[in-house]
RNA sequence: CGCGGGGUAGAGCAGUUGGUAGCUCGUCGGGCUCAUAACCCGGAGGUCGCAGGUUCAAAUCCUGUCCCCGCAA
């Protein structure tokens, strides 16, 4: 089937660089505009626009498809027998949904109807779910409320962001291949989400990885890994920033300590009171400095027990 | 030219009124000990990111260059 693929970052790159192996045809790449990025401001291609510039795919990058007239027009010359969409970042108008014979269906890295959103991937972790996956869906005009074509559940163990998102992207570049085929067979189902048990998993900020000492240890230690590696878990120690990126919740009772009070810290970690009980963080990051792990910091640092984080 | 921190022994750090480098850990050898990741003694290990410049003398001052990282986007 000839396609157009629709995405930005590089969940989508890795689903669009399958689907340009294969037997589907892309024959143009949309993605969002090229920012000035990361330090020294510089301009940043999209990860999809690098894998379309590899395989010599054809590159739109409108500011806004929505009523943007020249990108419709375009689109309809390509006359893509289907739009396949991976986190692209902007809602497509029903004028597009249903520009192709086959409408657009969309990769969303969730079960749905639970996870809707932007960050499905990162609140699956956070919210300590046991397990998510990917469904691929016919798009409608809601946020990922369209009908579900295909699922496949992923189990979450102790996988960190960025070892979840890669095993979902891969997961999701085969389901979506499946999918191909079988709406070119007629053979796929299409069922209807249960909007009752529809949850969001809205779009994440750098200040959601802020942590509160409140919470408990295993909530935090879901914080830490459901955000590595951005935008990263933090908090203050004195004037500096100090980045978490492992831990573990310990059963330690922390009665009487208030929380963020470092009880211990040696080379086994930091000992830190939280909700009710100790949280062991064994590897940090400070300003400038790479992530190391507690034990190496230990031996040009030091962090007095008593110390109160924030 | 968005702002800023940093590149010094295997690791993490200290070391700017310029005078051939120090701490903690690790490592090697020896000792103590029932034993030890503990303790004691001793040793190895660094062209101080790279290239120039100033100087009697530079990790330390100046210029250029490469790399890493935090913020902001």
């Amino acid at each position: 089937m000839k396609t157009v693929f629709m995405g930005t970052p590089d969940f989508a790159a890795v689903i669009l660089k399958n689907l340009a192996e294969s037997r589907h045809p892309v024959v143009c790449a949309v993605t969002q505009p090229d920012k000035a990025k990361d330090r020294g401001k510089k301009i940043r291609y999209t990860p999809v626009k690098e894998v379309a510039a590899e395989k010599g795919i054809e590159i739109l990058q409108p500011e806004k498809v929505r009523g943007n007239d020249i990108f419709i027009q375009k689109l309809k010359e390509h006359a893509p027998d289907i739009i396949v969409v991976a986190a692209y970042g902007q809602i497509l108008p029903a004028e597009i949904l249903q520009l192709p014979k086959y409408g657009c269906i969309n990769v969303h890295a969730s079960l749905l109807p639970k996870l809707r959103g932007a960050a499905p991937i990162q609140k699956a972790i956070i919210d300590g779910e046991k397990e998510t996956g990917i469904t691929i869906m016919q798009m409608a005009e809601g946020l990922d409320t369209g009908d579900m074509l295909l699922r496949e559940a992923v189990e979450i163990n102790g996988m960190n962001y960025s070892q979840l998102h890669d095993r979902l992207a891969e997961l999701g570049a085969r389901l979506l291949l499946k999918a191909l085929d079988m709406i070119e067979k007629g053979s796929i189902k299409p069922e209807k989400q249960d909007d009752s048990l529809s949850t969001y998993a809205h779009m994440i900020s750098k200040q959601d990885g802020k942590i509160s000492f409140q919470k408990s240890p295993e909530e935090i230690e879901r914080l830490i890994r459901g955000f590595d590696p951005w935008p990263g878990a933090f908090c203050s120690l004195g004037e500096r920033v100090m980045k978490l990126w492992k831990a573990q919740p310990l059963n330690d009772s922390t009665a009487g300590f208030e929380p963020g009070r470092v009880l211990s810290a040696d080379e086994s970690g930091i000992k830190i009171a939280c909700g009710g009980r100790t949280l062991l963080v064994t590897e940090i990051q400070m300003p400038g400095k790479k992530r190391v792990s507690v034990k190496e910091f230990l031996k040009g640092n030091s962090i007095e027990p008593g110390t109160i984080l924030r």
